[in-house]
DNA sequence: GTCTATATTAAGATAGAC
DNA sequence: GTCTATCTTAATATAGAC
């Protein structure tokens, strides 16, 4: 039973999870997530009780996979600031580009109801972001003062490595048509060279001029 | 009777743009139109027949304001490459700023209907978008010719620019409490000195190291 | 734990009086 | 053109049999 019990569990907080980043909240349907678990309606409110309780659920599950990433790489303390962001860029482009519509659910999620989505987070992260973004800062401060990088604000520039990062893959269908004309191979090779584009960037808007 | 009834189809269309904007489509409730344009369900009914009739035609207008400023820019002929694009960042930030919930409306609904929102955008836009992507690159091949400006792929040159420029905005609620704590005061201090921040940067990206 | 059947509520939409 | 009242549908949620 217990086996079982877990399966069921699972499955629907699987298949949850995939109507839910796919629809968001108000777009998704308690019947639709019974089915594409292979069960009956009943059974989903039997386990989460309530719609509202599912989604919870379900958006720490995502936000706690999306975030930690972020902050092991800044927090390492071996890296250079170059590396650091570096080694950033990939990984997050990585994840962004596996898990195609996480950014967006995210974002959606956090406009459709600011108030309740960052108490939410507040509660997930526990106040960490500030250690990292102290690192960082750390890091920086000191690039800065031997030369290697010109002198910019942290939070701009955090801002402006994450812009570069997240915004295509939020804007996709958009950026896709405007840009590409809806030719998907070749918005697709687009997003393959944006990580050396993103590293090229930065690091050309925050070297010296030598 | 001309008079009211232009009158009244306005409040409608305010009100609904209002909700549709902060809501989402499915967020949205015709109930909460009616309440805010002051008047019955049933009449906004009465003129739009559906919420789905209604929505388009909110959307469209929503996007036709927000596109053709952009393109205007893009399309100056008198205006040099780092003209145009000061002009655009300084420009299209004030938009955002205006209009604080429009991105996320636009790129919220993208992403809940990528088909059906781009055959709309596409009957809206008629293919202009080509002609100002064809002169801004023109006016980029000319700039790198002489000089003035690094070779750079001109589609990851404009995704960089709007990621920017959009970002801060569309994933406000969440920047403000990660990076500030949620000292809006602090934040605005934030968007504030962005435009000047995103322009530097960007210049700062694609300037040949002398 | 899982199903069928049903209750409940909410939202879009229309009919009909004024 | 505008309102009240009502219809219809669809979605969340629960009761009760197995």
């Amino acid at each position: 039973m217990k086996e079982k019990d877990h399966n069921t569990e699972q499955h629907i907080l699987n298949s949850a999870r995939n109507v839910f980043i796919r629809k968001g909240y108000h777009g998704a349907r308690m019947q639709e997530i019974a089915d594409e678990a292979g069960m009956n309606k009943a059974l989903v409110h039997y386990y989460f009780r309530s719609k509202e309780k599912l989604f919870r659920q379900i958006f720490i599950g995502v936000f706690v996979q999306f975030f930690p990433k972020m902050g092991d790489v800044l927090t390492d303390k071996t890296l250079p600031l170059m590396g650091k962001i570096e080694f950033f860029i990939h990984n997050y482009i990585d994840l962004l580009a596996e898990n195609s519509f996480i950014a967006s659910f995210i974002i959606m999620e956090i406009n459709r109801d600011p108030d309740e989505t960052i108490n939410l987070i507040q509660e997930i992260s526990g106040g960490m972001q500030e250690q990292y973004f102290a690192d960082f800062k750390a890091s920086l401060d000191k690039a800065v003062e031997q030369g290697e990088v010109i002198p910019v604000d942290f939070r701009q520039l955090i801002v402006n490595i994450i812009s570069l990062c997240v915004f295509p893959f939020i804007g996709r269908p958009l950026v896709r048509f405007l840009m590409f004309d809806n030719d998907n191979a070749a918005f697709e090779a687009f997003l393959k060279t944006r990580k050396q584009e993103v590293v090229h960037f930065i690091k050309s808007a925050i070297t010296p001029a030598s």
